[in-house]
DNA sequence: CTTCATGCAAACCCTTTGCACGTCG
DNA sequence: CGACGTGCAAAGGGTTTGCATGAAG
């Protein structure tokens, strides 16, 4: 379970760089959400020369395939948390990061009838739960 | 009706200084969503000597008092939503910045429910919802 | 008259880009 | 080999800060 990142990289036709294996290890050790910087300075601490610039190219390419997926914490600054590329939301915890996916058929519901209710088409919606975890 | 920024922020004892008052008005005069480089043009284009700083500053203060809130469009960007003080969420036009403050008991309840459900305690909440409203 | 806000410019942070070089398939 | 990824450094955009001056109550 410690490859799934990269299968799906593989089989999204990607190429499997030195660079990206090692991010995406140090990504899937990582526990809870994380900043470009955070990963950049794991890098920087193993003394793997990876740039600040692959490892933006890298989570966009994540983003993108939905196995990472980009969210604005309260204070402004914006982090990653890896995830299944469904559609869903989370549940995270502002002190120690862990996040828990939620799926909430009844919110989707919920800004259907909002949309409508206002003449609004194509609506997307952001969903993020900040909370404090039963550890924490 | 043009003044409920200024009343609110003299009722919360904050100086109305010059520079505050215009760049109240202007925010008043706005429809939708605006950026603080949007206010900032908008102060320069009519030669009010307004800094920058002061335009980040006012945003600040207008944020704590809730008088405007700090939304993160879709695109990464910061903008700002002039509105009521009170909890709610807000359905916003990603054309042409039209909002719409909408009240969400239901989802307040099924955001208490997961929260409990992973024992989660002090559990806020960012919603957004994105679309094109009835005029794009 | 004292306290606080302002403007300016520089500093900062995060993210993106251009380019010569290296590497995957 | 040819396309694509990489590192580096520089550029870029948005936001914050330090400080001397100026205005508010």
């Amino acid at each position: 379970m410690a490859e799934e990142m990269l299968d799906a990289l593989d089989r999204a036709g990607v190429r499997l760089t030195g660079p990206r294996r090692k991010l995406a290890a140090l990504i899937e050790r990582r526990e809870g959400h994380f900043t470009a910087a955070d990963l950049l300075k794991d890098a920087g601490r193993r003394r793997m020369g990876i740039g600040r610039a692959t490892v933006f190219r890298l989570l966009e390419l994540l983003s993108e395939q939905g196995l990472v997926e980009r969210i604005d914490l309260p204070d402004g600054t914006h982090a990653y948390i890896p995830c299944e590329p469904t559609h869903h939301h989370h549940l995270v915890c502002r002190s120690c990061g862990t996040t828990v996916e939620i799926e909430g058929s009844s919110v989707e519901k919920w800004a259907e009838v909002i949309a409508k209710e206002h003449r609004f088409r194509e609506v997307g919606h952001t969903i993020e739960l900040f909370g404090l975890c039963a550890a924490c």
